[in-house]
DNA sequence: GCCAACGTTGGC
DNA sequence: GCCAACGTTGGC
């Protein structure tokens, strides 16, 4: 058993938000439709159940942190691209081999205050999160440091 | 809606 | 293996 990590996970708020996570039965769902491989990468191999999820509201308005989550089941095989009238199908994906992963998170909290983009990009000690640097990476590794800067900006 | 940055595809 | 073309992401 490795120690907790950390992670952020890009969501469009308009398909799917911390409100959705919030509202959904258990306040639990699947993180389906990942389809990059170094994300994929994340989700197959590193996250853990307990594991920290910051949820980040992309294509927001604004766009920025929204709230806490936890990982609740580690990566098993994305059964959306197995599904071809899913619009996340890939005919290259097989059950016996499959090429994508998902994990299921489920909500902690909401954060006391929405963390904007334009915020963390201020703040001293993010300067390293790929978030802030141009990265399209829907699951990135976050710092415990970071993780503790992002909690006590947003008052916790 | 625009457009810059990034990842993937495919011809060679 | 290179790299141009293309599609997608995501901030604004």
């Amino acid at each position: 058993m490795t120690s907790k990590q950390y992670w952020l996970l890009k969501s469009e708020a308009e398909c799917f938000s911390f409100n959705d996570l919030l509202k959904a039965p258990k306040q639990t769902t699947f993180w389906d439709g990942v389809r990059n491989y170094q994300a994929r990468n994340f989700l197959r191999d590193r996250l853990q159940p307990g594991d920290g999820v910051l949820f980040y509201h992309s294509n927001g308005d604004p766009a920025g942190v929204a709230g806490l989550a936890e990982v609740v089941r580690a990566g098993y095989p994305d059964h959306t691209a197995f599904d071809s009238k899913n619009p996340h199908f890939d005919p290259k994906s097989k059950p016996d081999s499959p090429t994508w992963y998902m994990v299921d998170i489920k909500a902690v909290k909401a954060l006391p205050r929405f963390l904007s983009l334009a915020e963390l990009k201020a703040t001293k000690g993010l300067e390293k999160m790929p978030l802030l640097n141009n990265s399209r990476l829907s699951v990135q590794p976050v710092s415990e440091g970071e993780w503790k800067i992002v909690l006590k900006l947003a008052g916790l």
